[in-house]
DNA sequence: ATAACAAACGTTATATTATAACACAATGTT
DNA sequence: AACATTGTGTTATAATATAACGTTTGTTAT
């Protein structure tokens, strides 16, 4: 019964700060632009981006150790995440294709290992990029 | 033409490590296992690392921060990487499926990105952990 | 309404991961 | 010989993330 989530004040203030960001920001790039707004400490952020990822909210890019909001599915729990990322402006794209997901979702490992979540980082120069 | 690649020094300790290990070793812990034999300082060991990487001789786990040993193919430099990983033993399995491997490397981004590269990470229980 | 519980908060401290910057040595190239 | 390139060793510091504690707020059940 997909429910609206109710955010709590931190949760929103890191959320409404990672919505408006045009690329990825890293937890103390948020804790340094939130601080007017009266948090001060890493735990606060740390503890509102473990909830958002929960959520489905937002996303880790695993390889730059930064977050960016979920803008595919109206934010269901994610447990297919694809992201096309730029090696030289650091650009980051959701990438959202039924087809990759549910053929990532169905490939099974030989060993037997049955698959709950995957992730999948891209790289590459993006268009904007290749023409300067 | 293959050339047979000379590892440096620091270059083979840490790679000796690396392929002894059971499992993905991270950093530091490479650090306190090499300190009998001269090595120090992490920039000895993030500098072996980088160049390693850079060979295809290991591989960087993203989502653990962690280190394995390449054994795919003999260590061509790698653009195609994919781990499937347990999220209860932390056991990582590096996985070598040329169907997956064509299939991502041809995926082609609909804004026009080419990727040169990529890294998929599945999670779930390994076999094993599910027994227990 | 209030007791009981869970979730979120604030804070201090600290652990973990990674890089900067500098000087020197070894090797290869022209 | 002069020069570039790669690797080394070292000290210092930056950047990322968690532990642990006590308090406050929000929910649910009676």
């Amino acid at each position: 019964m997909a429910q609206v989530q109710i955010l709590s004040r931190n949760q929103q203030i890191v959320l409404d700060i990672i919505e408006k960001a045009k690329g990825p920001l890293k937890a103390y790039s948020i804790l340094f632009n939130v601080q007017k707004k009266g948090i001060n400490a890493p735990q606060q952020i740390y503890r509102a981006l473990d909830k958002l990822i929960e959520m489905g909210k937002i996303h880790k890019i695993e390889s730059k150790n930064a977050f960016v909001a979920c803008r595919s599915s109206d934010c269901e729990i994610s447990k297919a995440t694809a992201f096309s990322i730029c090696e030289s402006c650091e650009m980051v794209d959701e990438i959202s294709d039924t087809k990759l997901s549910k053929y990532l979702s169905g490939f099974n490992h030989k060993k037997g290992m049955k698959f709950k979540r995957f992730n999948l980082e891209f790289f590459g120069i993006c268009k904007k990029c290749k023409k300067d």
